[in-house]
DNA sequence: GAAACATGCTAAAACGTTTTACTACAGGCC
DNA sequence: GGCCTGTAGTAAAACGTTTTAGCATGTTTC
């Protein structure tokens, strides 16, 4: 049950492996191999079904047409979605993809990064956990390509795909106060990584600019490790505190769901009582009654531009890292349309 | 940037590279190494962080450590979620995964089992298409360890995981008829794949049981490649077109979520004028106005024994294969519960 | 007629492991 | 002294590629 190697080709074809392995990797010309040899190697190696072995390519050459891709959790619609892309996207290039999910545990991330190191992947696409820095420098300093997503590090010059979070945030919150909106609060994670903090600075600055009063009692900041049930309890809390509140912004597409989902236990009605933009789309947001406004992120674009950027990288070392960010779209739907008394 | 080789190792501890392979892969005693030699290299193996490098040991052993899951749609919430679990457990015992989304077509799902095949991955977690019983018998045949899930070739005698359809599609539709309803109606996917056939057999079965009336038009199968548009477009006419509808039960998670967006549309007031049941858990399904019975799979159960299988496979070749079929759980709804009159 | 060059191909090393077959030495036994 | 047994290790091949360096042979060039 052994593969067909360059071996066999070279018996059948009487000539030598190095000869088979110049026409198969189409340096017949550049080796001066005969176009007689050359269209014989050819079809011997077609008629066998001839594939290279990766292994033995890759421990040669320490290529492995492998990148590794890390989420924050793969269980999670946008993250998978934007995996699907990825996996397509790369597959176009001869790429497979690894995969492995850091729960924002810098921990687990580190022992990913730990396998696909010694699995030896041609590069990463990483969505980083809050102290990962030094282990993305560590990669950059030994020229490993890679490409951060969903957020990245000021302070690293890496390449990166990222949404606009604050123009995200901002156009959710602008489009509420348009809608007359008068005391509007965030629900967030607490984190200090750029997609998070982006978002709430987006808050802020659009309340800001229409001069609606912002203190912090607008602003609640969960830990993202707690499960359903304490997410709500927490949500609830909070919303309840909040004098007048008339709307709410949910940062993440679980804390949109969760705040869905608390809100109705409050017995509030949303879009009636209570304005509501959440963040990711989702069939959720969209069928919910009444359906829910939210930023959306394009995944299809996210996705080919990681994996093109990382090409790039693969492809030319040492050209400059590329910064990519894209345009998030607000989608406005009832949970935030203010109804004329 | 090379990493640490058996060989470094050797070098430092004054020793032959065989003696450190002996060594880190645990013979010592076998092979006769001294506690003193053993301690020291292990020491110095620890201190240098050797990891081995796995295309050398995958070339010369044939193991990659690397298992394929082939999914139908990794974006899926359902196979998503099954990814992150499989992920979870296969890390447990060593393994990476490679993976792959099918789309349910039966040339993509064979283009990737070449993909894993020429990248040796040690085992397959297959969702098999429907004319992939040949390969399958391939890979049986050249002693490939491998499992399928979700559905399985009732003609080949292979390792699977699934659930119990039948149950699943039998408890739903007697739950429906325990709640008063008449007619009750079932959209599903035009497929003869073991899944999708028991779920209409467990319907079927369901109805005849109780004596009420079955006929060919209580079903409506899909063609699975449709789109969003077209799905809803085809439920609103098969809807519209039984007489005295009064619930309808869909067959997966997707057909569910168009069949709620369908009926919407069509005025109807689900729970109200016609009970509905889905397929897999939602947060759509529960958070839904009204909420959504549904078929439940236990997902974190079905990812284990897939990978317990597997392992299974993979440590005693030539084992007697397992079939799994677990059951599924009725969660009931509002969208089910009849409102007396 | 020798040097220079072009043509067409190959031998052998290397990548980092694992594993088989062996060596070298010591001690015990008859 | 010869033979066996046991102990502690090692040399070398093998896995399937890629790649460097080079070997014949024939053709120009002056």
């Amino acid at each position: 049950m052994k593969g067909i190697s360059i071996k066999d080709i070279a018996k059948q074809a009487g000539v030598s492996p190095t000869t088979v392995s110049f026409v198969l990797n189409g340096k017949a010309k550049e080796k001066r191999i005969s176009e007689q040899v050359s269209k014989k190697i050819q079809k011997i190696a077609a008629r066998l079904k001839y594939k290279p072995n990766q292994l033995a390519r890759g421990l040669r050459t320490g290529k492995t047409k492998t990148i590794g891709l890390i989420v924050e959790d793969i269980a999670n619609n946008f993250f998978a979605s934007l995996a699907k892309v990825v996996e397509d996207e790369a597959d176009k290039y001869g790429y497979k993809v690894l995969y492995g999910s850091t729960e924002d545990n810098t921990e687990k991330a580190k022992g990913l990064l730990e396998v696909l190191k010694y699995r030896q992947v041609d590069g990463y696409i990483i969505t980083p956990t809050k102290n990962l820095d030094k282990e993305i420098e560590l990669l950059q300093s030994a020229s490993k390509p890679l490409v951060l997503m969903d957020r990245y590090f000021p302070h690293i010059n890496s390449s990166y795909v990222v949404l606009n979070n604050y123009k995200g945030a901002y156009d959710a919150t602008t489009h509420l106060i348009a809608q007359g909106y008068k005391k509007i609060a965030i629900v967030t994670i607490a984190s200090e990584q750029t997609q998070m903090k982006d978002r709430l600075d987006g808050f802020v600055a659009a309340l800001k600019e229409h001069k609606i009063p912002f203190n912090k009692s607008l602003v609640k900041r969960l830990a993202f490790d707690l499960d359903r049930e304490s997410f709500n309890t927490e949500i609830k809390k909070f919303l309840t505190s909040v004098k007048d509140l008339d709307a709410v912004f949910f940062a993440t597409n679980y804390l949109g769901i969760a705040g869905i989902e608390s809100i109705r236990s409050l017995g509030w009605e949303i879009g009636r009582e209570i304005g509501l933009v959440g963040f990711d789309d989702h069939d959720l947001f969209r069928l919910h009654s009444p359906s829910i406004t939210c930023v959306s992120q394009p995944i299809a674009s996210i996705g080919k531009n990681i994996v093109e950027v990382l090409m790039n990288e693969l492809n030319h070392p040492g050209s400059p890292s590329r910064q990519v960010v894209l345009a998030p779209e607000l989608v406005v739907r009832a949970s935030s349309l203010k109804q004329k008394a």
